[in-house]
DNA sequence: CCACTATGTAATCATCGATTACATAGTGGG
DNA sequence: CCCACTATGTAATCGATGATTACATAGTGG
């Protein structure tokens, strides 16, 4: 956490941070503050992450018009990290089938899901920030959805499905995945998630079951 | 919208409400305009419910003792409804099979859902206020849980799923439910959301999709 | 070296949840 | 029948928040 020491915040020479002006690249550290809160499980506030970034109140508004835009460069971030961890996941598994291929992409998807909560409640409910439909996230997030369709097409080339309605087939893994992980999150899923580790396993057979019922016999 | 309209707040007889004391049942009142705020779309907040029902803004803490407690109460209402409407879908579809009967639950669960996006969110997401687990809606919850249940174990018993894996299923289901849903409120459902009612026909393929793939071929 | 702009501060506002002191309206016992 | 008592509502106030505005300061480039 590089918070400047000096009494006087501002030195002569200001380290030579490359970045712009007084701060250094207080946008940055901005939204860093927010991620930071959200895992910490408290609300995004921007005079909580302007506290943390030891500047006034009004400070962040030089660089976000309103907390909706904070939220959404929050939101891009978040949506960064998770989508980074989806394809490194899926280049460690690398040939196999497309059904193993897609069921690699589902299980980090959870995996990510349940192991950085609030991160994947920002990315995935809309609700902290006006979704502009053309944002970056809205982006991003197709392509991945476009990764899901390659491979059940693929599967769908090698015969491997019993159903040829893939976007029937693609609407309800994303709803399956997309769903499971919302219930842990909205804490829908209270009895047997008092063990770590069961829920994974669960998530994980949940997978494997939607798996087997659109996979050819 | 019955409001009062004479100048004097009270008149002498308060027009035989048969309720308590002043307002006659601000409580009720309360819980009305916050379900309808939030049907509007708007935040629900305690000085604008006690605006729409012509109350000073320390009244509803009379009845509350926070915000967190009408928003339970608030969603204690919302739920009865969802489950009084699951339960007179199931009682039209009679007899057939336990995985018609499943069809009809999760079916008469996404229409609720989509008709009643604001309402099924707080219901659903415990974000509201603190889910103090023994809440009658985590009762409520737990009874419709219950009766899925009831019904994948008759479809077990007469032979009918190819997995014996009922837990799983079960899992698997709500999620596959719970997650069309929330794809639904959160905007993850952009493109072809546009014709009404198509949402509902692919809601309804994806249950189906669901079904064949846990049924025995 | 000096305008110019990017960045941050200080002061201020409206709204919100919440608390407190006070007012008023029914109720029930003597 | 009246009078305490309690349930209910009001008014005033507090601290926190998002947001705006006027002002200060620090780098940049002609």
């Amino acid at each position: 956490m590089p918070v400047r020491q000096s009494s006087k915040p501002r030195a002569r020479r200001p380290a030579a941070e490359a970045r712009p002006y007084h701060h250094g690249d207080l946008r940055r550290v901005l939204i860093d503050a927010a991620l930071q809160l959200a895992a910490e499980g408290a609300e995004i506030s921007v005079r909580e992450a302007a506290r943390r970034a030891t500047v006034s109140p009004g400070a962040p508004f030089r660089h976000f018009p309103n907390r909706d835009a904070l939220m959404a460069a929050v939101a891009e971030e978040a949506q960064r990290r998770f989508r980074a961890e989806i394809e490194a996941a899926l280049s460690e598994s690398p040939a196999a089938g497309p059904l193993a291929r897609f069921r690699a992409f589902g299980l980090a998807y959870l995996r990510w899901a349940m192991r950085n909560p609030a991160h994947f409640e920002i990315i995935s409910t809309g609700r902290y920030f006006a979704h502009g439909g053309s944002s970056e996230l809205t982006r991003d997030n197709a392509e991945l959805i476009a990764l899901t369709e390659q491979m059940l097409a693929d599967a769908a080339a090698q015969g491997l499905l019993r159903s040829a309605d893939l976007k029937r087939i693609q609407i309800a893994g994303r709803a399956l995945v997309y769903g499971f992980a919302r219930m842990k999150l909205d804490g829908h899923l209270p009895r047997w998630g008092v063990e770590e580790g069961e829920i994974e396993r669960m998530a994980e057979g949940v997978l494997d079951l939607f798996i087997a019922g659109i996979a050819k016999p």
